[in-house]
DNA sequence: AATGAACATTTGTGATCACGTTATAGTAGG
DNA sequence: CCTACTATAACGTGATCACAAATGTTCATT
């Protein structure tokens, strides 16, 4: 894969930008945390205008919530919210699939089948920071070739919302027994050149994962009891401080 | 419809993102048009700062493009970028009505139909403007309706991209002979409760739509032969002068 | 110890400025 | 009449400041 861009040659707002919406992706904030426009320009040794553009940008693709006195936050899902969610990628991301199965060649293949693997041996492994990974490079190595721009802008949209819930629910996630790969099965009917399978396929693990967690996962509207949100953090009590915003050093 | 918020007790920068949102959408502006931070805030009569950030927002949403000088610029579609756009729609619109359907009650009903009129009207007085506004208007008050508001704001972000084409092919779009009246069935099919019937008939007619476009329109990769671009303007040779980027007194 | 008022800090917003780059118009040369 | 160059204007970016609103803290009072 070409790099996107030379990081040094793009401004100070767009790199900021791209950093907190990669971060959201992957679930580096909590829900509910505070992203003020001072500290995360503090935090990559900048003014405080870059920051505050990126932070407006990512306001305008709902990516964060923005509180009425104009602090941005980490959004905190309803269950309203999540079902949305749910129903549109369940409608975008089969679309992307159908669109780049025709576009996947041989590399592409064996790319698919590496990470199906790291995925599968990260869950023996009991590792769910790595089959979160894996699984989302999975999709959006297909999302990529479906070379939709807009569509491909769209999705990732819709992960930055849900990340940071994502990454708060893995050990709910990681504890659904699995009954057989889904990925593994996508791969199969792309490489039988099955795009709409693969596609359905893919409909079918979106609407079921949606499911189960609109069944398992605490919600910000959901009654509170017994500290509410804080259950179902790591199991090793990881009562660290709230990391930093962003780290200058990654 | 209620009155969103209270535009004064906006931030300015808010208040500037909505109107260039609003008039992408309608079409106010044409492909290729730049839009410059300075004459959009002497236009508004604010500082640099609010046009700054309301317009790095609309790139994000990529609603407008961005030239690598950073100056942003109203879209000039390739056909590849129109098809994708008419692929996403094909999905998310008939989605949105989906959802819509079973919570139109009668007001809803009557409002529609006041709009199905307006628009038949229209193209029988031979009106482009007001068949477009119509037409626009009824999908939106469906949309509205979904009560999804991450679809919506999906939704509009296509809209927002289109709509400077759209306006320019008004006379092309009005030249199709309609066979029936699409909209009427869909308020038909909404009126007997049938609201995956409504949801098909939507996504042929955005689908037929799309096609019908992409033979008769120009696009920005089609190769230039007499003026390109510029032919298809209203035949009344309405060479005015390009309409100011925002005007503040609306 | 719990409550509330006063203070200090932090926050977002908008304006203004400096800097380097890019686009534009005017002009000279072919 | 067209092209190439140059000077001037306009542009985006990022930093800094002032201000008002919101937030968090401290301390006195009950």
């Amino acid at each position: 894969m070409q790099p996107v861009t030379d990081l040094d040659s793009l401004s100070l707002e767009e790199t900021t930008y791209r950093r907190l919406r990669q971060a959201l992706m992957e679930g580096a904030f909590e829900p509910g945390q505070k992203l003020s426009i001072r500290r995360i320009a503090a935090a990559l040794g900048t003014s405080a205008m870059p920051a505050r553009t990126a932070l407006r940008r990512l306001a305008t693709e709902q990516a964060v919530d923005v509180l009425p006195s104009g602090t941005a936050i980490v959004p905190r899902l309803t269950r309203a919210a999540f079902r949305e969610l749910g129903t549109i990628r369940a409608e975008l991301e089969p679309l992307a699939l159908r669109l780049a199965a025709p576009r996947i060649g041989g590399p592409r293949l064996s790319e698919l089948e590496a990470i199906v693997r790291d995925g599968w041996a990260a869950r023996e492994a009991n590792n769910p920071e790595e089959v979160l990974r894996a699984d989302r490079d999975f999709l959006f190595v297909l999302y990529h070739a479906a070379d939709a721009p807009m569509l491909l802008s769209i999705i990732e949209a819709l992960w930055m919302r849900r990340g940071p819930h994502f990454w708060d629910a893995r050990w709910i996630i990681i504890g659904r027994v699995p009954a057989e790969n889904r990925h593994a099965e996508i791969l199969d009917a792309l490489r039988a050149g099955k795009g709409d399978e693969a596609s359905a396929e893919l409909k079918a693990e979106i609407e079921s994962t949606t499911a189960y967690l609109l069944e398992q996962m605490p919600f910000a509207d959901d009654p509170v009891e017994d500290g509410g949100f804080d259950r179902l953090r790591s199991p090793a009590g990881s009562t660290r401080k709230r990391r930093a915003a962003v780290g200058p050093s990654g």
